[in-house]
DNA sequence: CTTAGAAACACAAGATATTGTGTTTTATCG
DNA sequence: CGATAAAACACAATATCTTGTGTTTCTAAG
């Protein structure tokens, strides 16, 4: 690795840390002994989001992780769990076939997995994903979640 | 390095090369078998250019770059040469004590280089550069190049 | 459809990085 | 300005990566 002060090619690890999804070197140049920061990313092909309007944008996890943790607000979901999420929704995507993915299939991720966590949570995010208009839509959920399986009896439905 | 795919931590290294200032790495997750390519990179503080209009904007290397393959078209100077300017050039700046670096510097630097490597390349970016307003600078130029030390005797004005 | 260049694949010997643990020094938040 | 978290620093034992060389595929350009 080059060293950004003199341009000498041959640097040494001083130190190397696994920080979220990169790895952080710090790095000392042999001939000025200068130190720096390097990080070592993930690059993949860009996967493309299919909105129902027919837009079609690059997938960017920031946004995902933005709308979860709104859904989350004031909610028993930690960071992490947060983070988890994300990586185990990017990384269902990435096993797609295609790398162009309908905004639908995200969003339904996202559902499944805030189901398993929270309820409340899971409302939230249906109610602006699934562009709750009234009333009635919320109750219906409820209803729904009362109903349902294992992941739904366990859980209890109170704010 | 976690895998994109599986979210695994480990992954090795299957191989590894430099390529410009980066180390581009293909790895292999020891869970699921897939491979993928990562980049370690520099990652230094931002260095802002202060305009002569008093604005202030990040440092982009690649703007630089653009500016100098410019003033070197068509002339006997290869893009390993330019890369290489931009490089010491950059360099240059991550030696100053400030990360603030006035863009007159930045010209400057530009100017040396080329003045040393090829006379057109340098009366095209000092026209520019130095807003030339009629023939007469470019004589004067010409001039000073000629009369100018070792470097400059070594050269003929020429196209 | 040929080709040049990049990216990927392979392998082995030698060199270098990683990781745990702990301290210290910045930054950032309130 | 005090508290925390993040980044930087250190060190040693172990595990992993790097680099040369060469081939193969893939893609973009002609």
């Amino acid at each position: 690795m080059k060293c950004p002060y003199c341009i000498n090619d041959d640097t040494k690890v001083v130190d190397s840390r696994q920080v979220e999804a990169q790895i952080r070197r710090r790095r000392e140049c042999e001939k000025c002994g200068k130190r720096f920061t390097t990080f070592e990313r993930v690059e993949l092909a860009e996967i493309y989001i299919l909105k129902k309007n027919g837009s079609r944008q690059p997938f960017n996890s920031e946004k995902l992780r933005t709308s979860i943790r709104k859904a989350c607000e004031k909610r028993p979901i930690s960071l992490t769990q947060i983070e988890e999420m994300v990586d185990q929704i990017e990384a269902k995507l990435r096993n797609e076939d295609s790398i162009e993915i309908k905004s639908s299939k995200v969003g339904n991720l996202v559902m499944q997995k805030l189901r398993k966590l929270d309820p409340v949570a899971y409302i939230r995010f249906a109610s602006v994903y699934k562009d709750f208009g009234d009333l009635g839509c919320f109750e219906e959920t409820i209803d729904k979640l009362k109903r349902s399986g294992p992941n739904g009896r366990k859980q209890h439905i109170s704010d």
